[in-house]
DNA sequence: CGATTTATTGAAGAAACTCAACTCGAGTGG
DNA sequence: CCACTCGAGTTGAGTTTCTTCAATAAATCG
């Protein structure tokens, strides 16, 4: 009927999905909303009564500590459902905005209990999407934790590229990424000056291009090498035809 | 039905069960592991066939780097599921290990799948789980990331503290916490002699024990407030009697 | 009890931070 | 159209936190 729904999208461009799961997908009501970049969607504290499903551009979830400062947990790209977590703690525990301006697709937790009870292997669908945000926020425990600021920030990279790529965003190595300086230090937990310094480290030894809200790797290899990246934990699924 | 099942009393603990869901849970076949302190348990690069429940004992999650350093990034202390990602993620992008001595509950995917598609609301709570481990994993990036070592320490703590608290076993400010300085070196991203050397700072400001397998808190809002901790993020739902 | 972790100490060095100034480009409004 | 502002990026210099290396003390274990 109609257009799919952009969940169904989603879910299809990873999963087969049977007839039936297409259509109670179809059958779910979704409302679209468009974000100024820069606006928050969710604060730490909510009891949201809803999740959404990011349409295009990009979310940060954050929390702030004791002297105000901000730390970054996880950037959401297309095709990822940030707080679907709420589904199941009912309670926020980070705050949760857009960094660009966004196009996000709201879903009522009421209509998705009933898709997920009604559908097991969706609600399995719906349960490894957030297993694979735990899995990449492991991965950046190990990333703020171990590796030093030139690591960390290639990391970074090769991991939003990584993402991007999955989803169809990226075009000869370069995406859109509208990130900061700021936006870097805050999720990595370097100081601004050295994010600026460590760049321009990354970009001298021609691995890199990074500026204007854009991306563009120049040396995938090298790169992935000093960052000491591997894909594993992203958990990409064998691809199939969108 | 003889004893009841330890999922279902690891789950009891936080939540009302029906009688259905009880003799769902009872239903569910397990099996009994004792594992040796410093033991593995799965591998990064494993396709579990199973998953475990920890009935005693401290496990830890951990990645390694490119240069053989480790970052632990969880702790899993008793009532947890340490792989249960590993039910829709079959791969494993961590090293799972025993920190102590440990009794585990191994119970096939098979039948756990099979129970969370038979009992909606157990598979809802155990998604949960995963959830909270997720939650507890962005906090753990806020630690690593921001806070100065200090305090990084001061919150570890606090969160053992309290996840112990949470299933009964702390007496008095205390718990038995089976963690070298290796350990918490290797949990916070600080070298061993810094940790050693924050570690005596904390006992000299008379906010903690630690040592001997066992951590006692002497001034829990002092520790607190160093540690800049709010338990909010482990989502402990109101507890009821065991 | 000897052997092997684990914990502790000293001292020097390095990675990253802070502070402060300055540049640049993209608006914006006079 | 130009002066102005504002955010983002860049640079220099001094400081701090934390690391590394290396040696010693203390606990734990077979």
């Amino acid at each position: 009927m109609s257009t799919t729904h952009p969940l169904l999208a989603a879910l299809a461009r990873f999963h087969e999905l049977s007839q039936a799961e297409r259509a109670a997908l179809n059958d779910l009501p979704f409302t679209t909303e468009r974000i100024i970049a820069g606006d928050g969607v969710a604060w730490a504290g909510d009891r949201p009564l809803r999740s959404f499903l990011i349409l295009e551009g990009l979310l940060s979830t954050s929390k702030a500590v004791a002297d105000g400062d901000l730390q970054i947990t996880a950037f959401h790209i297309p095709g990822d459902m940030p707080d679907l977590n709420s589904l199941h703690l009912d309670v926020l525990d980070s705050d949760i905005g857009a960094v660009t301006g966004c196009t996000l697709a709201f879903m009522a937790h009421q209509d998705l209990r009933r898709l997920c009870a009604e559908q097991p292997r969706l609600a399995a669908l719906l349960w490894r999407a957030t297993l694979v945000e735990a899995a990449i926020s492991r991965e950046w425990v190990v990333n703020v934790g171990q590796r030093p600021a030139i690591s960390r920030l290639a990391h970074l990279f090769c991991e939003m590229l990584a993402r991007m790529g999955a989803v169809g965003l990226v075009q000869e190595g370069s995406c859109h990424l509208g990130l900061t300086q700021q936006h870097l230090s805050e999720a990595t937990g370097l100081s601004p000056v050295h994010v600026n310094r460590t760049l321009q480290q990354l970009r001298a030894m021609g691995f890199l291009s990074f500026g204007q809200g854009r991306l563009t790797v120049h040396d995938w290899d090298g790169l992935r090498q000093v960052a000491d990246f591997r894909s594993d934990y992203l958990h990409v699924v064998t691809q199939q035809a969108a």
